[in-house]
DNA sequence: TCTGGGGTCCTAGGACCC
DNA sequence: TCTGGGGTCCTAGGACCC
């Protein structure tokens, strides 16, 4: 993702990516009309010597082809499947109503209320009283995005997952595979989404990830798109820049005060006018408002974080029972990252008082997962950084900087190895019976 | 209006090293 | 007496995304 366009109204950098929030404005879509479905289902094994001969096409043939499937209100989309009776009203996914909770997910007809995500829950409730307010079940989501993307690999030959609602696919150089019918094969796949898993989703395709992505905000919700390639710049040209994917608020506040208002502002302007106004992050705006961009669509992604962080129903004060909270987000966030066999070297804290102001403390030390070396780092920074006048809204611990531990391991030694079997054991054990059953001692 | 939780990436500035 | 230059790592903060 590329952020940090601006920081205090100054220029900085942006980075590549391909994200972005739903455009309000809807060009003119190139889709491709009287789209035949492909005959067969493709078999990517037996279809191995044709994407080698594609994948050197492809090399050679620069035009790449990349559909960006998003799932349409993913969240309230899965409550529908298990309870019916929400089709068709208001629903959000999100936090509890009485609570701090916010919206995750909103459907459209609650959409149609200016409800949005990342609003307060009761600010969503006084926009829309009859708003059906469901609690959120993350791990049932993340389940069927993942058997999603399994079922996209049988289809399409490289599948990115950008996030838990999102898919990249390359079809570059593959186009004899589905007919020569890529548009086709797009409402192929919206229907199998659509068949298979009682989803509804938006595709877009297109010549870069971020192209693809600003497309499908454009035919949201249950749509298509195909930008034909040599179409990038006109279709661009007349959306609002807000829907470039990195370009948020501040950004998108300080191009406002400078006249700009459609992508066609940005591309009338030289690369070295937007650097003068952005630093280096103009040269990449420039590439996009002008259709180029990421193309590369990856297939592995790693982790560079884990984190936990909990707001509290209300505001705390008392020492102990915020290094009590400490130590159930240490616990939590040591047993996820043991899962993976890694070890952090970077520890952080986040604080946040209940003015909304958010410090964070950090400290790197040898690589450790284990609960009571994290806790013990995590407490320290606590106690240096705690201001004892204010209330305290949220507290979260961060890991990161990792090693991965069964690279860099050598031989373990009989203490070490006792150890990591009893941390297994407890994190067995709380799974079983709940967190707070045991608690791991020093070393 | 009153602001979740999980991430990514970027910047600046300082420490430290050669 | 007035002050190098490049590189890397660390820390704090912030923009942005879903």
């Amino acid at each position: 993702m590329h952020h940090n366009l601006v920081d205090a109204g100054r220029p900085l950098f942006l980075c590549r990516s391909a994200s972005c929030k739903a455009p309000q404005s809807v060009a003119a879509t190139a889709s491709a009309g009287g789209m035949s479905q492909p005959r067969r289902p493709v078999d990517f094994a037996a279809a191995t010597p044709y994407l080698v001969h594609d994948t050197f096409r492809a090399m050679s043939c620069i035009t790449k082809q990349i559909a960006h499937l998003d799932l349409d209100c993913f969240f309230v989309s899965v409550e529908r499947i298990k309870d019916p009776s929400l089709r068709g009203k208001p629903v959000a996914v999100g936090g509890a109503p009485g609570g701090r909770g916010v919206v995750a997910s909103a459907s459209y007809e609650a959409r149609a209320f200016g409800v949005r995500s990342a609003m307060a829950s009761s600010r969503a409730l006084r926009l829309c009283p009859q708003l059906i307010l469901v609690r959120s079940r993350h791990h049932e989501y993340g389940e069927i995005s993942e058997r999603l993307a399994t079922r996209m690999e049988e289809i399409a030959p490289v599948v990115e997952r950008a996030s838990i609602d999102e898919f990249y696919l390359d079809f570059t150089g593959c186009e004899s595979l589905y007919q020569n019918n890529l548009a086709g094969f797009m409402h192929s796949m919206q229907k199998m989404v659509a068949d298979e898993f009682s989803l509804p989703c938006s595709i877009a395709l297109a010549t870069t990830k971020t192209l693809a992505k600003i497309a499908v905000g454009t035919v949201k919700p249950n749509g298509v798109c195909v930008i034909p390639p040599g179409n990038e710049e006109s279709f661009l040209a007349p959306l609002p820049i807000g829907v470039i994917p990195g370009v948020g608020a501040k950004t998108e506040a300080l191009l406002t005060r400078r006249g700009f208002r459609t992508i066609a502002d940005l591309q009338a302007q030289s690369e070295e006018h937007l650097c003068a106004l952005l630093g280096a992050s103009g040269g990449w705006l420039h590439a996009v408002a002008h259709g180029r961009g990421s193309d590369t669509v990856s297939v592995e992604h790693t982790r560079k974080s884990i984190s936990r962080e909990e707001t509290f129903a209300k505001d705390l004060r008392a020492i102990p029972e915020l290094e009590g909270e400490l130590r159930t987000l240490v616990e939590d966030v040591c047993a996820t990252v043991r899962e993976k066999g890694w070890r952090a070297r970077t520890i952080q804290l986040k604080l946040r008082y209940a003015d909304f102001t958010t410090i964070t403390r950090a400290r790197t030390i040898d690589p450790t997962d284990d609960d009571p070396v994290i806790f013990d780092t995590v407490q320290s920074l606590f106690r240096a950084a705690y201001d004892r006048e204010q209330a305290v809204r949220l507290l979260g611990v961060h890991l990161s900087n990792f090693d991965d531990a069964a690279q860099m391991e050598l031989p373990l030694n009989p203490q070490r190895q006792h150890r990591e079997e009893l941390l297994k054991a407890v994190d067995r054990i709380r799974a079983k019976f709940g967190d707070d059953v045991i608690h791991v001692g020093g070393a």
